[in-house]
DNA sequence: GCCTAAAGAATGGCATACCGTTTTTTGGCG
DNA sequence: CGCCAAAAAACGGTATGCCATTCTTTAGGC
């Protein structure tokens, strides 16, 4: 895993010195480098990146608003936690957004885009035979951003991004012990077949009952009716 | 219609100065009181509100993660212009979102709370009769947010209101210039009668279908297949 | 020896100052 | 009279300072 550094994503000056430490500590809570609860301080990391404390309290903000901290008055920023029933309403939510961005995917696709997907597909089969749990997950979350990607719809893409960042560290925690992995694996299978017939709703409800079994284990009260399921573990970033 | 003053929300003392500003300014881009485009120079607003240029600024950082204002580099913040296809792209979203919604209030919410939505629903209609549009648009509004909020699904909750206030003014506008009127009504008249029986996926069905031909007047290119509306106009918060 | 309280250190909230860039105004030239 | 260029004003970006609150540490009492 190479270090995270301040100073990649600046494509071009576009990028204010905020953006450059938002991006820093979202990549830094994501890839759960800061465990969650846990305080920043925004003179020590202020200095730590070499910035004063204004571009570091701005960026709090806007992670604050994408879920990612937690601004307590007077206490400052800590790294949000996630709690089960915090997963399970995401989680839920998440599959909402994937099982239409499949429909949308299965209008919009072009032929080699699909390809692309199947490669991808055949990628993580790979590596789940292999029992290679790091980049099961890197290609499990790789598939399912893409799908998201090609319905074409921006709003949708960037609500998916910011919702499944909050999930990140959860879904890769769950992909180390989970079990029920060929399980996870035969769903894939059935979702890359309706992908390939381009039967949207098809794709939709498979996709929506794949990632709804997943995260069974973190419901709670669990409002009667709300599908849920079994893991393997789902799309990030 | 009230004057927005800062100092309302603050319902105790939690809430710092940039929250205040934040809920200040979100009303007014939502309420239409700032233009789309317009710019919005932190030092003149921060005098006017008797702040100082730090709270202002981190303000903005939040409205933009909100999707509310954009912020161009040594530009500064300009109120966000939702673009047709935005419009389109975003409303699809939120059909999504009021589609699953539906399906989770039928199966959570008690009788009461289907009463209550019925109440609305006939006090609407009364508004629709007497071609009070001012009113109509409100509990309109307010009918669609009881439904998301007794979905009881919390980051559905938020998710949902997030993307109402951007597409707030476009719907208002909307709502003035409306012409099919009757076939909005019509439709909530199909909602409320599912939500009555209790059938979650028919009101799902509905409402989607609802929401989606609304838009349809803003469509672009239109992914074929993506389900549009007819207007009537939508929540909002 | 442990719990508690007070003092000191650390921390966050807000205001202000300084700098470089952008925008506007104005004055001169075509 | 209009257009362009240069100067001045405005503005956003970042750093720093001050104050109030919170946290930590330590000293005193039970």
């Amino acid at each position: 895993m190479t270090a995270i550094t301040m100073d990649e994503a600046a494509v071009d000056a576009r990028e204010g010195l905020v953006e450059k430490v938002a991006n820093y500590l979202r990549e830094h809570i994501v890839m759960d480098h800061f465990q969650p609860g846990q305080r920043l301080p925004e003179r020590k990391l202020a200095e730590e990146l070499d910035v004063s404390r204004t571009p570091m309290r701005e960026a709090f903000k806007i992670l604050a608003a994408e879920g990612l901290v937690v601004i307590s008055p007077r206490r400052g920023a800590v790294v949000a936690d996630v709690s089960p029933q915090d997963v399970q309403e995401k989680a839920y939510v998440l599959s909402v957004l994937e099982q239409s961005a499949a429909e949308l995917c299965c209008a919009n696709a072009s032929d080699d885009d699909i390809a692309e997907l199947q490669a991808l597909h055949f990628e993580m089969k790979a590596a789940f035979l292999r029992r290679d749990r790091q980049n099961y997950f890197r290609l499990n979350q790789a598939i399912h951003n893409r799908i998201v990607s090609l319905s074409g719809n921006n709003s949708l893409i960037e609500i998916h991004a910011t919702l499944s960042r909050q999930l990140y560290r959860v879904r890769y925690l769950s992909n180390l012990k989970n079990e029920k992995w060929s399980v996870a694996m035969d769903e894939h299978e059935a979702i890359m077949a309706a992908l390939e017939a381009r039967d949207g709703k098809q794709v939709g409800n498979e996709l929506r009952n794949h990632l709804g079994k997943t995260w069974m284990k973190y419901a709670n009260p669990a409002p009667k009716d709300q599908p849920l399921a079994d893991v393997d573990t789902e799309s990030g970033q």
